[in-house]
DNA sequence: TGTTGTTACTTTAAAAAATAAAGTAACTGG
DNA sequence: CCAGTTACTTTATTTTTTAAAGTAACAACA
């Protein structure tokens, strides 16, 4: 067992996964990674209108975390892009099983074409 | 389009499915169904030690969105039991999405085994 | 030089949700 | 009769979410 064993509620993976980005925004910003999206303003500008200090707070937290990295793109003003890193990516599985639950069980939700979660990377950021 | 199209944000299947069962407790009320655990009490007994109040609510959310029936074991006093329907046995690539990604990037989680998801329905309840 | 606009946040106040704890109803078993 | 169990409901407090406004640093334009 290492150090880092404090679990918030109990050593399930499914119970910690939910601590860490089982709320209602986490998997939206990830999603608009997926999507391609980088910047603050993309976000903000999703249909499901994130508050803009639940995305600040949110997107520290995915930093910390480790799912993103957060780069500058400019330095006057500075300016950052988020990317998502190998652990970020990593949620892909799960919200393509969310989306496939949608699709059968909500009726009206959009099937995702086949490239939406083929979004490369070109800045390469990896934490 | 159907007439049940009032998304709470956007069709985005995502976000409709966070709005369904994305809070802190839902999907550990599922988890707990594949594990074979059917009545109130066996719910209120797991370690992550749900509030009685959330369980109550969360289980009504539950059926009255067709994820799982509740079924009388007993007439005196009228006694419940609750079951997963295929709509809800079908989030299971999503807890096992989860789950892989939870033993991957969170330490100390520990691995389900194999017939942790094996979980039979002797009484059958479909809605 | 002043005004308007953009980006990326932070702050504030109100509403909603989560939590802990106690209470209730209908029994069972001794 | 009394303690215990099951399945909740109710209440009060804390935390989180939400909406909205505010801020800082610039850029573009007139």
């Amino acid at each position: 067992m290492p150090e880092n064993c404090d679990f918030k509620r109990s050593p399930c993976p499914i119970a910690n996964v939910l601590d860490l980005i089982g709320d209602r925004w986490s998997l939206v910003i990830l999603r608009d990674l997926f999507l391609g999206k980088r910047r603050y303003g993309d976000f903000t500008r999703s249909p499901e209108k994130i508050p803009t200090n639940l995305l600040a707070e949110r997107l520290k937290r995915l930093q910390r975390e480790g799912l993103i990295d957060k780069v500058a793109y400019q330095q006057q003003p500075p300016r950052y892009e988020y990317h998502l890193t190998a652990k970020g990516r990593d949620t892909r599985p799960i919200l393509e099983a969310m989306a496939r639950w949608g699709n059968r069980y909500i009726p009206g939700t959009f099937v995702p074409p086949d490239d939406f979660w083929q979004q490369p990377d070109p800045t390469g950021g990896e934490g």
